[in-house]
DNA sequence: CCAAAAGTGTTAGAGATACACCCATGG
DNA sequence: CCATGGGTGTATCTCTAACACTTTTGG
C-alpha cells in the first residue's frame, strides 16, 4: 500500500489500481537539412546517462495534450509546436520502478522560427538524426519508431510539412523535406504538379538571394485556405 | 491524500499523481444486417441507468490490450474478437468521481460464430444500431464516434470486414457489409473487380440454399495469403 | 563562359468509373 | 411464368509516372 497525492479521493481510489501516467513526445525538427529527433539525457537511474524521449508525469488537473506542451516547454524551451497523439504504451514492466502508462505524441518544432531557448543549450538535450540514434531508455526506441511511422503516414495526407519550414520557403526546399521524411526520391515535375493541384501553396514575387545559381522563388502555405478545404472534406495528397 | 492498492511502491509513488486508468471498447457487430454497437447499462451512479461503453479499470500487472480482452469477456462473454487501440482520452472532469484516463479500443465481434453467452442475456447489455444510439454516460458518445471513424478508415485499407462474417459468406453479403459500414453505395461489378484484385477471397463450389432466387456462391477469406502479402507491404484497397 | 540548381509539358499506361443484360431459384 | 436477386464485360476517363532541355545566377 502506498500513499499518493490524490485530492479527488473517493471510494474508487481504494478499490482500483492507480498507475503512474506520463506523456512522452517524439519531437521532430529540420536541422541542417536533416530530420532530427530531440532527446534528453537522463541524469538519474534507472537508465542513468541514457538518452530518452522528453516527457513526464501528468498533473492531476491537466489535460493530456497540455501535459505534453508543458513538459516540452519545461525540458526544451519550445513553446510553439504541432502535437498529435499517436499511441499509448502500458506493458507492465516497461518502467522498472513501477507501473507507468505513457501516452505518446509526436511533435514538430519549427527550428527556423523558434530557436531553442536557454534550457536546450544545456548539455543534456540534443538533436539526433533519425538514422543515427543512440540506444534509448525504457521502450523509447519502439515509441520513437512508431512515432516516425506516424509522421511518415500523416505527412502524405495532411499538410504537416509546413510546420518544419519558415513562412517563406522554396519548392526545392519543400521537396527535399518530403524526400527526407519519406526516404524516397520524388520527381520534380510531378511533385510540383501535385502540389499545384492542392492549391494551398502560393508563389511570391520574391526570390532567394545569395546563391550561385538561378534563385528559387519563395512560396507560402495558405493555411486558412487549407483549413477551409479540409472542412469540406478535401484531402491533401503528395 | 489517498491510500491506494499499489504494490510497486517506491519514491515515485509519493512524488507524482496517480490517476485511475481504464480501457473502454467500442464493440461492433453485424446483427440482422445492421452495424451495431454493444452497450452496457450502468447500474450505479454516476450516470445511473445510462448506457455506456463496456470497459473497466486495468489491473496493475496486466497489459492494456489484455485488460480490454478481460473486460469484454467479463461483461459480455465475448472471447474471440479483433481489438485495436485508437485513442486515449484524459480530459480532467470526464469522470465526475476522480481523474480517470481511458485508453479506447475498437473491437469486432463475429456474431455468426460466437453467439453472446450468458452474461449478455442479462437485461443490461444490448446491441444498438449506430444510427440509433441513446445518450451515453461520460464522454462515451465522443469515444464511440471516434471509434466508428477509426473503423471506417481502417476497413478500407485492411481486410477487417471478414471479422464480422461467417467463414463462408457470399459476395452480396460482403458488399452489403461494406455499404453498411461506409454508408455509401458501391457498384457491384467494380466492387468484385477490386476484390478479385486483392486475391485474398476464394470462391467455393458450394452455393447458398433456401433463397427464392438464384443462389449465391460461397466464398472464404484466405487469411494466410493476406498475412503473407501484408508482410510484403502489399495494401488492401476497396 | 562555366558550374550549379531552378523551372517547365507531353505522352503512355494504369486504375477507376459508369453502365445493362442474362441467369438461376422458389413459389 | 413471374419475381427476386446473382452474376458478368467493355469503353471511357482520370490520374499517375516517366522523361530532357532551357533559364538564371554567381564566380
Amino acid at each position: 500500500m502506498t500513499v499518493v497525492e490524490n485530492d479527488n479521493s473517493d471510494l474508487y481510489s481504494y478499490k482500483y489500481p492507480h498507475p503512474a501516467v506520463t506523456v512522452d513526445c517524439v519531437v521532430f525538427g529540420l536541422d541542417d537539412g536533416a530530420l532530427k529527433v530531440l532527446l534528453i539525457k537522463r541524469l538519474d537511474p534507472p537508465f542513468e546517462d541514457s538518452w530518452a524521449l522528453p516527457g513526464g508525469f501528468i498533473k492531476m488537473d491537466e489535460d493530456l495534450q497540455d501535459a505534453a506542451f508543458r513538459e516540452l516547454r519545461e525540458e526544451t524551451g519550445v513553446a510553439q509546436l504541432y502535437l498529435e497523439q499517436f499511441h499509448t504504451y502500458g506493458r507492465p514492466g516497461r518502467d522498472p520502478r513501477e507501473r507507468v502508462i505513457t501516452i505518446a505524441y509526436f511533435a514538430i518544432v519549427n527550428l527556423f522560427e523558434h530557436k531553442l531557448s536557454a534550457s536546450t543549450d544545456a548539455k543534456d538535450v540534443a538533436w539526433f538524426p533519425v538514422d543515427g540514434l543512440p540506444a534509448l531508455a525504457f521502450d523509447h526506441g519502439e515509441i520513437l519508431r512508431d512515432g516516425l511511422a506516424a509522421l511518415q503516414y500523416k505527412v502524405r495526407r495532411v499538410p504537416l510539412v509546413f510546420e518544419f519550414l519558415p513562412q517563406k520557403f522554396t519548392l526545392p526546399q519543400l521537396q527535399q523535406l518530403y524526400e527526407t521524411i519519406l526516404r524516397e526520391a520524388l520527381d520534380k515535375r510531378n511533385f510540383r504538379k501535385k502540389l499545384a493541384a492542392t492549391g494551398v501553396v502560393d508563389a511570391l514575387e520574391e526570390h532567394q538571394t545569395g546563391v550561385s545559381h538561378r534563385a528559387a522563388r519563395y512560396h507560402v502555405f495558405h493555411r486558412e485556405l487549407w483549413e477551409k478545404k479540409a472542412e469540406e472534406g478535401e484531402e491533401f495528397k503528395i
